[in-house]
DNA sequence: ACCTCCGAGTGAGGATTACTAACCTCGACC
DNA sequence: GGTCGAGGTTAGTAATCCTCACTCGGAGGT
């Protein structure tokens, strides 16, 4: 009867739920374990593992609980016993995403010398793993980045620490005359993220092929030397 | 390149192209020709204006349509009666606004001489934008991007008419040896794009404050001249 | 052997939501 | 005066997220 596959519906519960938790993150999956080493239990590991395969051809606010569960092979309750909200699933299963790609993203750098080879490495990093795990790239571009909750949440905390390492690099640059120091490097650090963000959300939502490497070339070339033709000024501005 | 903007059919939905009403005083005097567009019946319009209003302090997902009908003064079926979705409103509203928001533009751009200076003039306006209407910027960032059904909407079809104007400013330029022509002009619209609305987006979540005049001004440095720091040119990599 | 505790997991709803079908009302027009 | 159709309403419905009370089984103390 049911010809509904309007997404982000979201009917049920209350919006403004708030949490006792600041951080957003619900505590419950960290109880008094035996000893520190603990494995997940396996309906946790499930339906996480669920929540992924269907990102795979459907958004996110098009997924139910119920569809989770079921891929999943447990019960719906389950989820909320580990997850306060079907989001907090979602960014559970981002932030620990994010951390493994930090630490290759760290790992890539390693016996990179010039800051400007560094961001030239980094942005073949950023388009090389949105190409590889498309998944990610859209949990991270546009199921997340627009919603509230996010700016509290474990994954923004990530994104933070990516943050921490851009302008790390960028300043660096600044200091060896590599890079131009008369504007802020958070500002810099925005538009390099924002071509990436934008080049590749192009390419998610319109299917607009590209190849990391030479987008890469380009769009260092681009961020480096700007839009300018070198050459004969004519217009001084 | 293959972003270029090609003409696709208007979806299926019906149009109520009304012209604006200044007055907000809009009494059904006119006989208006039977077959011609008439004024939109009031109840359309104070749905419209009930969303906008509610957008000022609440994201979209958290509007729920009784909220809507509520403020709204009208029943809730009245809202299906003009749109076919709950998105379909925010489409709608929101393509209006863009409609508007693309004619200032072309106004703004009159008179202008040189493309980097129309690209200066055209960033300061999205800015400004942006700034002075909030709840604008966040349908267009946040609302709506993400969405699939989005790139089938009558906002896309707007949002392409945008493209095609800094299409042409680019290529103006490339013409006049103003801009490299070493680059597909896709790839620097998209770079300045995403440059424009990572800086808003942070300015949105995050409320961090700017000022548009300053950020004009240093965005432009840098997409201009780049971020390499110019003086000594020693090898070209 | 028995009791207790505790984490993993379940079953059965409840609350709220987006959306719909059928109906009413009233002026225009023939 | 009958019809038609647009503007608007009443009274739902299926779907969805989430909660609460509950079961099961094993580890460990006594």
């Amino acid at each position: 009867m049911s010809l509904n596959p309007e997404p982000e519906r979201a009917p049920g519960g209350r919006f403004f739920q708030v949490s006792q938790n600041p951080t957003g993150r619900k505590d419950v999956s960290e109880p008094a374990a035996p000893n520190g080493d603990r494995t997940p239990p396996p309906g946790r590991q499930k339906i996480e593992k669920a929540l992924k395969s269907l990102l795979e051809n459907k958004e996110f606010g098009a997924i139910t609980t119920a569809e989770i569960a079921k891929t999943a092979g447990v019960t719906e309750a389950l989820i909320y016993k580990y997850f306060k909200d079907k989001r907090d699933l979602l960014y559970q299963v981002l932030a620990r995403d994010m951390e493994h790609h930090l630490e290759q993203a760290q790992l890539h750098l390693k016996g990179i010398n010039g800051a400007r080879n560094k961001i030239r490495k980094l942005i073949w990093f950023y388009l090389n793993t949105y190409a590889e795990e498309r998944v990610f790239g859209q949990m991270l571009m546009l199921e997340v980045l627009s919603f509230h909750d996010f700016y509290q949440s474990a994954p923004y905390q990530v994104l933070k620490r990516f943050a921490i390492l851009e302008l790390g690099i960028l300043k660096e640059g600044i200091e060896t005359g590599e890079i131009r120091d008369d504007l802020p490097p958070a500002l810099i650090r925005q538009v390099i993220r924002g071509s990436i963000e934008n080049t590749c959300l192009a390419w998610v939502k319109i299917s607009q092929k590209i190849s990391p490497d030479e987008l890469t070339e380009n769009l260092c070339q681009l961020l480096f030397k700007g839009i300018e033709k070198p050459g004969p000024v004519k217009n001084p501005n």
